[in-house]
DNA sequence: ATGAAAGCGCTAACAT
DNA sequence: ATGTTAGCGCTTTCAT
């Protein structure tokens, strides 16, 4: 492979004004500039990434840590993450995470090895040495669609989201309503508040603990175990509300399966608005997170800490739309 | 951070036997390796990836070449593969491609510059410039769910799997049927062999052309315009045969709309057998990839080749499976 | 505006 | 078994 010194040898100049040229320093006269431009046009030339990481002490490469699961709602969020960071010239890598934590440590030591100049974490990390560790190395970091107190966030009112969501059910004239959430994040929990305070708000908080189902994981399969608890609980409630879109899929997928009609039976909806919402039978009632602008805030915030130009405590707030879909109906008692 | 001088400064060694230790070298006496082995323990001491990349020339990195819509078989299939490429000792990295193609120089560039020790191929590009770079840096490479004449891949015989496919809505009495594919991948191209097949063998290849509809990406929205593309030249059909299961929700939205029922009116086929296939309703009738082998294959076939322990010439054939559930049903003219 | 030289953190060849 | 040394490809002083 062409490196900087065969570039030097063929133009007859130093490395250092190759060098020069490709960092697009000023002071390089305009003969040289252009005969090295041409070279690297040339020969196809391209810089050493891991030489200049070393050098540098940067490796112009963005963590991205998520679960292993990985499931649509992250896939979406990361597709965006990604474009942008490119455009600022990272590379991505994934940090992966499982849910029960154990890899936590294998995370860390692969944090230290690649040594990104940022994380963006779309999977809440729970292990406090992980965090300790991003204090210390002071590594540039921002945490997506969830929030930790104290540190850089973009993620939408989990909580307020949820109330709107539960509320839309109870302006349906739905009392008996049931929800399907998992503890693995912390807007889990917060959309269980929500849901709590709109029932409460509403008078009709009643069995608390019955209500509500807590699952493993936020995926289909785990829906669909939720939900089969729910009926074993009682069959005695008209509406649904997962904590994601992913628990609303498999919770139809039980409910269709024990004779339920959606949504003339059960009004179902869930949290994310993830693609496929609109194309699922009856399309989705969902709380619509925006991914576009999580995504484009998360990378330039971060690219923003990288360079300097952080102005400290930030925790941005991303709006979210309440999408009426077919998959909720009037109470019909 | 803590870097190999370091160590040795505090161990009173050298560095090399500090290297020797970390690499498990076996001439290095057992005092002198616990000690280090202490250090390390004691300092969170991790081996600096850039540098050990630049001596060793070698980045540790396999490439992922991938689409940028990146659906949901993509998805699924990557799990599997970072799993297997994880459990070798790689970090993983995409190479997003745009499927117009006009990216290929950028992913070309950025393989260049961060120089993986491999790449494997989700997304199949079109440029011959990327399989001479490919062939000329005798970078090891293999291509998964699709092949390339004289390259190593790893895929099911998509063209037997279509025909199989379609042959079973043939055997429940489907005479007129319709198929959605896309012109992005030879294997939407194999999969629409496999289909014309079928039709021939039962006698009823009318019409060829109308029978197809070409769309741009294998995504749901692209599935639901195929769908009323073939809606709109004739409504005399009793099934659907979609090149991918995404095709096949995005037509399973476009017949509802139109007020058809699955499987009742009309009958769908899919293929991929990804994870939501089992959740939607009707469940969806598809072609089953083994994810999880094809995933194990492209890694350690990789692998193989990155440690030189390639045999050559390895055209990995998966097996496929057509898993029957409730989106056909006899034909009920 | 340009070149010479040092050094980033590591490994490997070569001594001993 | 261990240390010394050179060098991977690049950037960046420091001269000039």
């Amino acid at each position: 492979m062409v490196n900087i010194k065969d570039i030097a040898k063929k133009a007859g100049i130093s490395p250092a004004t190759i060098s020069r040229v490709i960092n697009g320093k000023s002071n390089v006269s305009p003969e040289k500039r252009d005969l090295v431009l041409k070279l690297i046009e040339e020969t196809g030339y391209v810089p050493n990434q891991a030489a200049r990481n070393m050098v540098l002490r940067r490796s112009f490469t963005v963590g991205i840590v998520i679960s292993d699961t990985f499931n649509m709602f992250q896939r979406q969020l990361f597709s965006f993450i990604e474009r942008h960071l490119t455009s600022f010239g990272y590379h991505t890598m994934f940090f992966f995470v499982t849910f029960d934590g154990s890899s936590e440590d294998a995370c860390l030591a692969k944090l230290k090895s690649v040594k990104p100049d940022g994380l963006i974490m779309i999977h809440e990390i729970r292990s406090p040495v992980f965090y300790e560790y991003l204090e210390r190395s002071r590594l540039p970091f921002i945490t997506a669609t969830f929030s930790r107190p104290g540190f850089p966030s973009i993620h939408v009112d989990d909580e307020a989201a949820a109330f709107d969501a539960v509320n839309h059910l109870i302006n349906l004239g739905h009392r008996k309503i049931r929800m399907i959430s998992s503890e693995g994040f912390s807007c889990g929990l917060q959309r269980a508040d929500g849901f709590f305070k709109a029932l409460e708000q509403a008078g009709v908080m009643r069995n608390e603990k019955d209500n509500l189902v807590m699952v493993r994981h936020y995926t289909t399969e785990f829906g669909m175990y939720g939900m089969r608890e729910l009926l074993l609980r009682s069959r005695d409630f008209s509406a649904v509300f997962a904590a994601t879109d992913e628990l609303a899929i498999g919770a139809m997928r039980a409910l269709r399966d024990e004779g339920f009609r959606i949504p003339e039976d059960v009004s179902v909806v869930g949290f994310d608005d993830i693609e496929i919402a609109d194309y699922l039978m009856p399309r989705l009632t969902s709380i619509r997170q925006p991914f576009p602008e999580i995504g484009e805030q998360a990378a330039s915030s971060l690219h923003k800490q990288i360079s300097g130009k952080y102005e400290g405590g930030l925790d941005l707030t991303a709006p979210y739309r309440l999408v009426i879909r077919e998959s909720t109906a009037l109470y019909s008692g």
